[in-house]
DNA sequence: TGTACATCAGTGAACGCGCGTTCACTGATGTAC
DNA sequence: TGTACATCAGTGAACGCGCGTTCACTGATGTAC
């Protein structure tokens, strides 16, 4: 990060990091090459040494961010178990942890606008960190009689609707939403009435 | 609509259809005030005459979106009167069904960046269509035993977050999203087990 | 019915701006001998 | 240890572009008498 003179060092990161940075304070539209280059102390020339060029700037701060994603959700996963209960419900608080903690990776992620299929190394980690929730959503599928049991694919799907709606709804001020609910509580009891639907948790609290 | 020469007739009509049109196809970033006043077979400067300016346009876009939300919301609401239940899951219902129909709209009010409170009139419109799932959230807690019943406002959050995640993530292919079930049944049946989970519908299928 | 005139709703040229991208260049670094 | 040289990672000037916005204007419309 230091810069030594003529030679940045590790500008390519540094790169990333104004991206980011950039993406976090002025939505995904403020985000131009020219000024996360100018927040590297670099001219707009000099990213092309590293990136394709703007898009390709983006992508790798997706990247980086799906990275990060997905660790979090196997970590997650795995301080959950042997119960699967436990875990599901730790990915579920996981998915809120990081947009929170990494607003600048979700945004570019998930609403910059690039698509997961750029490349393929892209569309692989993602399909890791989503791959945990379904995981989850399949062990927790075990537990519950087959003749009720609706399909694990679609309880995640679930699940990622309800964390990614309270995201963007409440934890990130879209349409200058207010709600009274912290969003990790409106989380928290949202997966905890959605679970006792599938007869998971005693009825009674 | 008709162009009669030098006047247009309804400009201002037409400009706003544009700039929906524009913002479906290429997204929130993709609008710009020129493209929308050629697609109209006007003059960038024309646009003038009736809009302070791009930002204007779009929010005007908006609020013609939650014009026609909150009405499908309380004609929704209406049809499922007077089972509270029934109320409730056709708002919801509703809800994607609205995001389906006018993509456009959609876009302006959720994905565009303008603020809800840009204009009064903007926030009270956006207040009254949310105010229907609020409302049926309020009927619907009349029928849960004091004692186990969470905050209305809480469960209509739960409810519009849910609603809201799977437009987003399974509706618009956002990441390059699929999902193997259709949007309606996703949420059809998310709603669903959220409900039992509140012991509003019986445990048994 | 006809004319004068105010108002309205457009034009078209011009602006300054910042963007992404390219290019030939040059300073710094690392390596071979 | 010193020198020659290849490679690397930046510069800085230039480009063409489309953007949002302004301005003085003019053609079309509507109204008063």
């Amino acid at each position: 990060m230091a810069k030594r003179g003529y030679h940045h060092g590790n500008l390519r990161q540094a790169l990333v990091d104004a991206a980011l940075a950039l993406v976090e304070a002025k939505g995904p539209t403020g985000f131009t090459l020219s000024e996360a280059a100018k927040a590297a102390g670099v001219t707009p020339a000099a990213v092309y040494r590293h990136f394709d060029g703007r898009e390709d700037l983006i992508a790798e701060a997706a990247l980086q961010g799906y990275e990060i994603f997905a660790d979090l959700m196997e970590y997650a996963f795995q301080k959950g178990q042997p119960s699967a209960l436990a875990s599901f419900e730790a990915t579920g608080r996981a998915y809120l942890a990081f947009a929170r903690k990494y607003p600048g990776h979700y945004v570019a992620m998930f609403e910059s606008g690039i698509s997961i299929n750029r490349k393929p190394e892209l569309a692989r980690v993602a399909h890791r960190a989503l791959g945990v929730l379904e995981r989850a959503a399949v062990e927790l599928s075990q537990h519950i009689p087959p003749q009720k049991r609706p399909p694990a694919q679609m309880v995640s799907a679930h699940i990622w609707a309800m964390c990614h709606g309270v995201v963007e709804l409440f934890a990130r001020g879209s349409p200058g939403t207010k709600s009274p609910f912290p969003p990790e509580d409106l989380l928290e009891s949202g997966i905890g009435v959605y679970l006792r639907g599938l007869g998971l948790v005693p009825p009674d609290d």
